[in-house]
DNA sequence: TTCTTTTGTAACTAAACTTGTTACAATTAT
DNA sequence: ATAATTGTAACAAGTTTAGTTACAAAAGAA
């Protein structure tokens, strides 16, 4: 199964991003991404570590962001709740009597960097309120497709 | 477990590289890489499929390129071996009558075309010689630290 | 204070995926 | 014929992901 994690954390992001002001319940979430609560718990605990939000317990508890959707960029989202490599190296270590096997991991270590970099790079290049700017212009493009019908 | 096809894959490739005139048995290759024949062997299916290596069986059998390694790029070892995306979409489908439930996965499916360009792009700027060259810098480099000790 | 709501987190389950292993038919040189 | 090798199916063990139940802790409401 394809890792989940960011898109759920993007859809909450966004969310909370909608409702700046209001606290937000985790059942309210998990109700649009069609999960369970603690599912979104785990990953506003996830969000929080990364100070992306904040929550309250108790009676009128709830998550509200801790900074503009403009100031969020998706690096820290992805980072918040990606840990992987985007290729994994090794399961067991290369017979270290080969002369390919003794250096690949080397050879493969950089690379595995230099893809990691690129994909930071391209998450770093969008906020959070690129998201919300996008969802809005994908709604009106449904809504004039509903009226050219 | 993070999947380790591709620095598997890569390293097979290189054993083959190694060896243009030859055709190299799967055991051999799995000596290196420390797993099993058959593993190896199910990656070279995958790569045969993508047209990057040739097998036959039977006695003195065995595997080789069908083309040189500088005309091998990593992003067709890549694509032989990996099918997910960076990120994967909701599990469930979000909720529809949510309005950012209804069109989170219209924009998540954007960027994550645009992450996954990104990467395909880093790995098509790299050949499988270009590996084999690293892998001889990284072996010298080692040398001059024992000399060096 | 007591009740109610909500978060935070632990524990468990089910499904999917990855790697490793055994087994064996098909193929090909000796 | 015999031996060696690939190709592939079948299965096992370990890991990961998402989902679920349960409950203590927190905090406002009554």
């Amino acid at each position: 199964m394809a890792n989940s994690q960011f898109a759920m954390a993007v859809h909450v992001m966004a969310m909370l991003a909608k409702n700046c002001d209001e606290r937000i319940k985790s059942s309210y979430i998990a109700k649009s991404v069609n999960t369970n609560a603690v599912v979104i718990r785990r990953l506003l605990s996830d969000l929080h570590e990364a100070n992306l939000v904040v929550s309250q317990t108790g009676y009128s508890g709830g998550t509200c962001l801790t900074r503009q959707p403009a100031d969020v960029c998706l690096l820290e989202i992805y980072e918040a709740v990606s840990h992987d490599n985007i290729f994994g190296l090794h399961a067991k270590e290369p017979d270290r009597d080969c002369e390919i096997g003794s250096t690949i991991t080397g050879v493969l270590g950089k690379l595995q960097v230099e893809i990691d970099e690129a994909v930071k790079q391209k998450f770093a290049s969008y906020t959070l309120q690129d998201v919300i700017d996008e969802l809005v212009k994908c709604k009106e493009e449904k809504g004039e497709k509903i009226l050219s019908e």
